[in-house]
DNA sequence: GACAAATATCTATTTATTATTATATTAGAA
DNA sequence: TTCTAATATAATAATAAATAGATATTTGTC
């Protein structure tokens, strides 16, 4: 693999990895896991304003973390890839065993 | 699980995969997954300066990603736990498609 | 002890992220 | 068309992270 590439792959896993890095969006995924909710609905369970819930799911939509679809005038976001939680079990099994 | 412990992990969480999430030190991951290297060795190999190296490498070691010893003046890097490497073949997995 | 090699730390600067508040868009109902 | 609900976007101020260069430690050798 040569190193234009190489560097190039780094840093793609690297912002996407940057986006998941925060608490609310972890929060987020973790609550997509049971199936797609509503901005609304995500409101709620975390108890955070409209507006930051719908930049963090920008953010997350933008890296083709989430996908959505619109209903009426509600938006309903999903898990773009199973795997996904995947990578956050494994992410809570090495940094989470905080005892 | 109450909601204060989950937000500790949430966030535990969010701080290493944050500094997991930067080109150079996914590089170093990548790296240190042949085995353990010294700072001058993983210098050579990223053609980066000692200090960026090291400071990185410091950042991985505060997290418990990285492990380190001494050999008289030299000092080698290794990672903590192989399941990292897991999370970054996941990470990958799910990022870098980049057809 | 004086010096060199390898690594670590400190500091200043720039750049990126986050949170907040206000405003805009989109869709449906009256 | 006007009003309301749901969502998105913009602007910005506060905070955190990245980078580069200088300096400090640590260890070994002479």
């Amino acid at each position: 693999m040569n190193n234009e590439y190489m560097q190039e792959r780094l840093e793609r896993a690297a912002r996407c990895l940057k986006v998941l890095a925060h608490p609310i969006r972890l929060r987020i995924i973790h609550l997509l896991g049971e199936g797609e909710l509503s901005v609304q609905e995500l409101e709620r369970a975390m108890g955070i304003s409209q507006s930051s819930v719908s930049q963090h799911l920008s953010l997350l939509r933008d890296k083709e973390i989430l996908e959505s679809r619109r209903a009426a005038q509600q938006v309903f976001y999903r898990l773009r890839d199973p795997r996904l939680l995947q990578l956050t079990a494994i992410t809570r099994e090495l940094f989470c065993r905080m005892e």
